[in-house]
DNA sequence: GCTCTGTATCGACAGACGTCAATGCAACCA
DNA sequence: TGGTTGCATTGACGTCTGTCGATACAGAGC
């Protein structure tokens, strides 16, 4: 589980640290793209209960095999957005033995809740 | 610019207070639905520039005369991302005389801060 | 009143997205 | 080796989304 340090972003990690947040000064092209293919991850009913499926799980990770049940949708979809949730670099995947298990990647939601926060818009630019 | 205090999330505020926080407890179909709506209108490059253009801006307002020479696309186009924006309850606008000015909504800005805030995990949960 | 300017809405179009059935692949078991 | 199960990938389909030109609407100024 030593994979969840050193990600962060997707699969380039070109868009370097992090972004000045959201109320400290304008985005540039690069980084609202960046940040937007994440926040577009996010804005599927079905990726945000996958997601906080999986985030919430005391263990810290989730078989596919417990997720599919949830919903009403064909395996393949899920599958589908498992993918897009982790090009997204919200999660990580690991084959073991026969199941395949997901768990958050903290990091990337931590980013992006300080990107958000607009109460340490003077402070946090440095 | 009393407007600001009572909107918090869209059109409709049936969704209640808010919610548990990603990592506190899987979401349910309505929560979901309704963060996934917010979350889509941030999902996109032009969105997210211009949210950050106006919330960065130090008077608190931006007249749209200001945003759309900004950008290398229609006005007709600048004018449907902002009316999403809005949607969503991430802004709000005014019409003064001929020009209309824009302006953030910090609740529903700090409100997704909070949801994907991972430090909360356990101590927010009440 | 009329005209001009700033912004929103409408209608149309190409491309992206969510979904599924069918298929492929990996691991287990007999 | 063959069969079975869990998950990913493929290809196709309808719908949604981003974009534009054309048009409508609101205020200001004449």
């Amino acid at each position: 589980m030593s994979k969840q340090e050193l990600v962060m972003l997707g699969q380039d990690d070109r868009s370097a640290a992090c972004c000045p947040g959201l109320v400290t000064a304008p985005l540039d092209q690069d980084q609202a793209a960046e940040l937007a293919k994440i926040f577009k991850a996010l804005g599927d009913p079905v990726r945000l209960r996958l997601l906080s499926m999986i985030a919430s799980r005391a263990g810290g990770e989730v078989c596919v095999c417990d997720l599919t049940p949830a919903f009403e949708l064909s395996q393949p979809t899920i599958s589908h957005h498992l993918k897009l949730l982790r090009q997204a670099g919200l999660i990580d995947c690991e084959r073991r033995g026969t199941w395949v298990y997901y768990w958050a990647l903290p990091g990337t939601l931590d980013r992006l809740a300080a990107f958000l926060a607009t109460a340490q818009k003077a402070e946090a630019t440095a």
